[in-house]
DNA sequence: CTGTTTATTGTCCCATTGGTCAATTCTTGA
DNA sequence: TCAAGAATTGACCAATGGGACAATAAACAG
């Protein structure tokens, strides 16, 4: 195994001081400085490995993501039928040590960030793509594709909410009732799918 | 009808002309400068008007919410039917005129400070709890009172999500579309409430 | 008409911030 | 051992922002 050189252990150092300090201090009160004493350096050294402020930002973007991420990776690899990789995407996103309303609150002010940074909105659509296939990896095969597309549409924005809810107040959605929603969702939209929607 | 003090007037165009400028700049980049010169007037004149920033743009939320409720109470007036009572709340979240991507990157920034500012999170507070009893108002009578009280969580967080997807990638959510996906989750969990949820 | 309150402006001030840079220390390969 | 390059720091700068304030203009009450 590689070692690491030395300018990567500091960026990830720093955009992971960079996610931390979003969390507490949001957008605008995400410092250089500040992102720099909570790392334990000098706000020389985030410029020396960022190009600027937006760089830094957006690479603590993808950091996060990518926790989130393997945190459904993982559940992915060990399901098998449709159903288990569908709980393992609903899982996976609720998981007890990232389901955290300072985690939220971070996300929150990168997402605020999306409509004036380029880079941070490609960031979010790759996201987004990723949930949505992994979602369709399971839905196809238990419904239709126009089906399997409506309700992963559904269930992306049912986790978001459920998110954005946690990190409007803390403590009003746990874990579980999160993934309870989200189940409870998915089973009802292919249960009833034959079905029309109520009135106009 | 009594005339409008001026200072009424005054404060009513800056709040609005703050949550523009929220609109296009985010919280980072609104600044008392920005909002006064798109009011047309002085920044002097805004913090005579408001104590401080903070304080403008806990009005320029409470506004901005006044409308969206607005339009709820205007279509909830006319419903007669659970039902209907129902087809208001979801509609009017999702009326042509304010289901645009701006107003919800306003919203957005808002709501990333909410965690930083008590008095946001009040109004954030009071927000969610009147879009909730508007939910039970339709939902009691059609359903039990646990079922209520959790699908009422699904629709709220499902409209947040929705309308987060619209700030995040305009135009990957009409109006229609959201609309036809709140009331298909409303249908379907109201149809398969006896059924048991999927696997654990 | 006049004194008082209210509205409004522009200026000033100070703290902060992103970013540059030269100087210094640390690594490391030969 | 030593020179070249990387890492790191701290000083510095120009710009900006929030807010205070005094001065002026407008509205208004008596």
């Amino acid at each position: 195994m590689k070692l690491k050189r030395l300018g990567d252990i500091r960026r990830k150092e720093l955009r992971q001081a960079a996610f931390a300090v979003l969390e507490r201090e949001g957008i605008a009160g995400a410092t250089l400085e500040k992102v720099a004493a909570h790392a334990g350096a000098s706000k020389g050294i985030v410029l020396h490995y960022f190009r600027n402020k937006q760089e830094l930002f957006e690479h603590a973007m993808r950091e996060a993501n990518a926790v989130l991420c393997n945190a459904v990776v993982a559940r992915l690899r060990q399901a098998r039928t449709p159903i288990e990789r569908l709980d393992a995407v609903i899982e996976g996103n609720f998981e007890e040590h990232l389901f955290l309303p300072p985690l939220c609150h971070a996300w929150l002010s990168l997402c605020a960030e999306v409509p004036r940074d380029e880079k941070l909105a490609r960031i979010q659509k790759v996201i987004h793509g990723r949930m949505r296939s992994n979602l369709l990896s399971g839905l196809r095969g238990l419904t239709s594709v126009a089906d399997a597309d409506d309700i992963a549409l559904g269930v992306t924005a049912l986790i978001d909410g459920l998110w954005l809810r946690l990190g409007l107040q803390p403590g009003s959605v746990s874990r579980e009732q999160a993934i309870r929603q989200v189940k409870g969702y998915v089973s009802a939209r292919l249960a009833g799918q034959e079905r029309p929607a109520t009135g106009a």
